[in-house]
DNA sequence: GTCTATAAGCAGATAGAC
DNA sequence: GTCTATCTGCTTATAGAC
C-alpha cells in the first residue's frame, strides 16, 4: 500500500520511517477532511490541505499522486470513522419512535462534526471530477447500509414493511439530510423547521405501529387498495 | 439599473446599446446557469461563463462587478423562471395523491433541465463565498414557497393538519430534492430507488386521507396520544 | 459597451537536494 | 520521505484602445 519495500540498514530505521509516512498520511486525510468542512470543495487545494494538516505540499502528491485522490481516499476515511462512531447505537434501536430520537441526536452530532456536509461538497465536486464520483457513492453507501439495516428491523412486524421499501427508503434518507445539512448552510432557522417536520413525518409512522388492531386493519386494507391502483 | 443617463445624439442609438447591453447580460446569466449545470461550481469561472455565453470575459465584470454577483444573479433568475414554469399547474393541484404524481414529473423535468442540481452546487459554494449564501437562500425560498402553498391547501382539511408543519414540511421537501438531484450525480440506480421510497411514503400520507371514518378517528387519536408522550 | 492586453496571484504537479 | 524551487497554466480583475 505505502509502497515499501525497503529491507536495508536496520529494520528499526525503516519501521521508524514507515510509521513517519503513515503519520503523514494521517495527517493529510484528516487535514483534507477539516479543509473540506472549514472552507469547501472549491478551496480545497493541495496548499490549502497540507497547510491544515501542517504538512509539505508536495507530499499531497508523493502519498496520493493528486488532489482528487486524497479527498477520495479522505471521504472513505471519514465516512469508516463516523459510521463506526454510531454503529453500535443504531444496532441497539428496535422501535421507529426509537430511532427518529436517535436520528435527532446523530443530525445534531454530525452538524457540529462537519462530516455530512462534507459528503455535500463531495457530491458537489464529484459532478466535475468524475474521480470523486465512485468514492463518495461509497462513503454514502456505508450509512446507507446502516440505515437500511435499522430500517429493515424497525419495520418488520410493521403493516409499513409491505409498502415500503427499506433499501429505497435508507437512500432517500441518506441524500435528504445530505441536503437538509447543506441547506442549514444558507438558512439554519429553515433546516431546523424542516428538520422539526421530518420528525412529525416519522411520528406519523411510529403511530401506524402503536394502532389497535381494527383501525391497523383499515390502514392496511387502505394502502393495499391504494397501492393496487396506483401502478 | 444598467446606469444608462445617456440622452445624447440619437435615442435610436443609446436604445440600441441598451438592447445590446440587456443581451449581454442575458447571455451571461444564462451562460452562468449552463456552466454550473455542465462543469459545477468549481469550473465557473468568469472565462468559463464568457465561453460558454459566448461573450468576452472581460464582461462579465463590467456588468457584474464579481464572478459571484453573476452566480448570485443567475441564481435568482433560475429560481424564478423553473418555478414560474410549474407554478400554474402546481395551482391546480388539490389532492395529496395528484401533488404526488405532480412531484415525479416535476422531478424528471428539473433533473433534465439541472436547476435543482444547479441550486446543489450553489449550496456547497455558498459556505465559502459568503455573498452566494442569501442569493442562494432566496432561490430555494421561491421554490419553498410554492410548495408550502400546495401544501396548506392539500394537507387542509385532512387529519394530518393538525400534526404536520407545512412551512417546514416544505423546506424539507426543498432539501431533500436538492440532496436526492446531488445524489443522482454519483448513483442514478440508487436515486431512482429513493425516490420510489419517497413515493411509497407520500401514498402512506395519503392513504390517511382515504380512511374511512372510524379508522381515521383511530389515527388521529393515536396521534394525539403520541404528540402528547413526545414533547 | 465591448474589446485586447496584462498584472498579480494561486492552482496542480514535478525535479532534484537532502 | 521530506524538503525547496520551479514550471506551466488558469484565476480574478483592471487599464486603456476602440
Amino acid at each position: 500500500m505505502s509502497g515499501n519495500t525497503v529491507v536495508g540498514k536496520a529494520a528499526a530505521g525503516a519501521k521508524g520511517q514507515d510509521a513517519r509516512s503513515q503519520e503523514t498520511r494521517d495527517k493529510l486525510l484528516d487535514g483534507a477532511l477539516r479543509t473540506l468542512v472549514e472552507q469547501g470543495i472549491a478551496k480545497a487545494s493541495a496548499r490549502a490541505i497540507a497547510t491544515t494538516a501542517g504538512v509539505n505540499q508536495a507530499l499531497v502528491f508523493y502519498h496520493f499522486g493528486s488532489v482528487d485522490e486524497l479527498l477520495a481516499a479522505a471521504c472513505r476515511r471519514g465516512a469508516e470513522l463516523r459510521v463506526a462512531r454510531h454503529r453500535e447505537r443504531l444496532r441497539s434501536v428496535t422501535s421507529l419512535s426509537e430511532l427518529l430520537a436517535f436520528g435527532r441526536e446523530m443530525h445534531a452530532e454530525e452538524r457540529d462534526a462537519g462530516h455530512v456536509a462534507v459528503l455535500g461538497q463531495l457530491l458537489a465536486g464529484a459532478q466535475t471530477h468524475p474521480r470523486l464520483a465512485p468514492a463518495t457513492a461509497a462513503g454514502l453507501d456505508l450509512w446507507i447500509a446502516e440505515i437500511e439495516q435499522v430500517l429493515v428491523r424497525v419495520l418488520a412486524g410493521t403493516p409499513l414493511a409491505e409498502f415500503t421499501d427499506p433499501a429505497g427508503l435508507a437512500r432517500a434518507v441518506a441524500a435528504s439530510f445530505v441536503g437538509l445539512e447543506l441547506y442549514e448552510g444558507v438558512d439554519p432557522a429553515g433546516a431546523e423547521a424542516a428538520l422539526t417536520a421530518l420528525e412529525q413525518l416519522g411520528a406519523l409512522m411510529a403511530a401506524v405501529e402503536e394502532l389497535n388492531p381494527v383501525a391497523r386493519k383499515a390502514v392496511t386494507y387502505t394502502l393495499r387498495w391504494q397501492s393496487g391502483r396506483g401502478r
